[in-house]
DNA sequence: CTGAAAGCGCTAACAA
DNA sequence: TTGTTAGCGCTTTCAG
């Protein structure tokens, strides 16, 4: 009996399109890979029985030899709900998808919303599944960058990492967007529209993204009026409260930066329910541009955008250089610019 | 020299704690894999050995025996924004990994924009990396089912899938949300509130989502009146579009069912732009309740409600009982009820 | 109950 | 250029 085929569940192998082309398991797989250094005549036989068989090769094989597993381990820490209630999440993965593919890669979703997660997840990186890490959310006691750090998987973390005291010797690589460079741009297009009572609203100060955006603000008030900031949450309700708030403090404001989107949008309420005009008595800007909420206040709303799937696409891309090449100077990290867009409501 | 932790890139391998634990590589797996049959005093110095050498099993090497990758694929195929721009996406992501992780398996996240996509997705699958396929937003070319059907690989489909002549012999297994239902709710729900000129604007006629809502909505009007139907394409601007056309047509209508929050949204901006109140002069229901929309509109929107995360759940859970139990026959497909939220416009 | 041994399908020296 | 030969780390008969 010729044994080849064996009960492979019926998929082919490597060793019966060796049997069938009539060479050497070891010419087969060079043809495969690439299929250099293989004369041209067996080269033919090998491709043509590889495409008769229907021959896909088995990449736990593949794996357990070259230690690569063409995938990477995307980890998203995120028990609000935040991640999944705006396109962030979703653009973000499109990006990465897309230079993941182009580099013939898999994306492996982690998604961790409680301890159980974490540690089932560190089990899974452990398990050497993939060969680096794309990393979201961060929060302080998040254990994957140490697990990944332990185990020697590159990773890349999306957002500027939230401890302040990082040590220096473990300089973490990430990618974000300008927020703190937005946030001026918002503030300074509403100076530039002659508006001199600016006050903002936050998101919540425990994220990075937050923090800079008002860093942003305050950089144009360096002696800024407290009464002037409220601190929110990301959130249309957050807006809402953030709004009111102000307007009983500083009934005079004459403009609102809001940190979101959404929060633009509940003090857009606010304010035309307190019966002042948007935005020729308050002067509104945004965050984020996210279509479905930006194109569609009214008036439609004047805000900063940023570039998520560029940003996931160069996180993906800064990982896989390093993947491929582990002995090059660790890559810096990379802001990406925003800019303003502006609509009617400033 | 001993010989224990070879050049395994530092991690431990079974080899190295059967070392540690004296025992042989066989009882060391043993216990690993829930440790059957082994006396306690062996598995207890196995199960130190694990610890004190953080020994975690190398999956490649597992899967090549057992063939089973604990990994499921979920495949993705939009070309169209639409994935990426509402919720929809997000909830099924996440219902979908609470189960898997429930189960201990991982997620691989497939997009598919192009067709070199859907040739690359081919090949993972025929690598035999998953052990099943989820597969959403199924387009009538889609060559998914076909590759997995052929391979052998067990997959269940998120919607209805849309061709017509679905060979009864190949019965897919499905879960959808009862559109033509929730499309009866919404309508009953208009007619109730004594509304009798009742438009729809539907979703994109090659969706069977917005097929199965409109069905539902005919239901009601046996002999409808044409004019009373816009079709729309569940965008905001679709709604306007779709508003605008119905009451150039029927400008006595006093309720309007829209296939999608987003169109509802549009719609009530157009009745608002008209001097039409709602929900007095004209009522309107929407589909779907995304929060950011149907909370948010003025008046907060009355909708249909679907259990999106619910529907990943319920898949995933189809596509691990077949897997574990490929003997049983064929689960037939689901539909998860809906249900209207009663708010202010209806 | 435990250990020895035979592979799973593939790549990578090393020889020829 | 090609084939031979070792494994990669693990599970699983099969003896004992």
């Amino acid at each position: 009996m010729t044994e080849s085929e064996t009960a492979t569940g019926g998929r082919p192998t490597l060793e019966s399109v060796a049997e069938l082309a009539g060479v050497s398991r070891a010419t087969a797989s060079r043809v495969v890979n690439g299929g250099a250094g293989v004369r041209a005549a067996l080269r033919e036989k090998v491709e043509r029985a590889v495409a008769e068989l229907g021959y896909v090769p088995n990449l736990a094989a593949r794996t357990l030899v070259t230690r690569r597993n063409r995938a990477i381990g995307v980890v998203v820490a995120e028990p609000e709900a935040r991640f999944f209630s705006d396109p962030f999440f979703a653009q973000h993965l499109r990006g990465i998808s897309r230079e993941l593919a182009a580099a013939d890669n898999q994306m492996v979703l982690l998604l961790a919303e409680d301890e159980r997660d974490h540690e089932r997840i560190g089990r899974y990186l452990a398990g050497g599944h993939v060969d680096g890490v794309l990393l979201f959310s961060l929060h302080r006691s998040d254990p994957t960058p140490e697990t990944a750090q332990r185990l020697g998987l590159p990773f890349v973390i999306g957002g500027r990492p939230g401890w302040p005291g990082a040590e220096s010797d473990r300089d973490l690589v990430y990618v974000d967007n300008d927020n703190r460079g937005g946030a001026r741009l918002a503030v300074q297009h509403l100076r530039s529209l002659g508006r001199t009572r600016i006050a903002t609203i936050t998101g919540p100060l425990d994220q990075t993204s937050s923090i800079d955006r008002l860093d942003g603000y305050r950089d144009l008030f360096p002696d800024g009026d407290g009464d002037l900031i409220a601190v929110g949450d990301f959130t249309v309700d957050g807006g809402i409260r953030g709004m009111t708030e102000l307007l009983a403090r500083r009934p005079d404001l004459d403009a609102v930066f809001a940190a979101s989107d959404a929060m633009a949008s509940g003090a857009m309420r606010v304010l035309r329910a307190a019966g002042r005009r948007v935005p020729e008595d308050v002067a509104v800007v945004g965050f984020d541009d996210v279509e479905s909420i930006a194109a569609w206040t009214e008036p439609t709303l004047t805000t900063v955008r940023q570039e998520i799937e560029e940003m996931g696409r160069l996180m993906t891309r800064l990982l896989l250089r390093r993947l491929n090449d582990p002995e090059a100077s660790a890559p810096s990290s990379v802001i990406i610019p925003t800019g303003l867009v502006v609509r009617g409501s400033a």
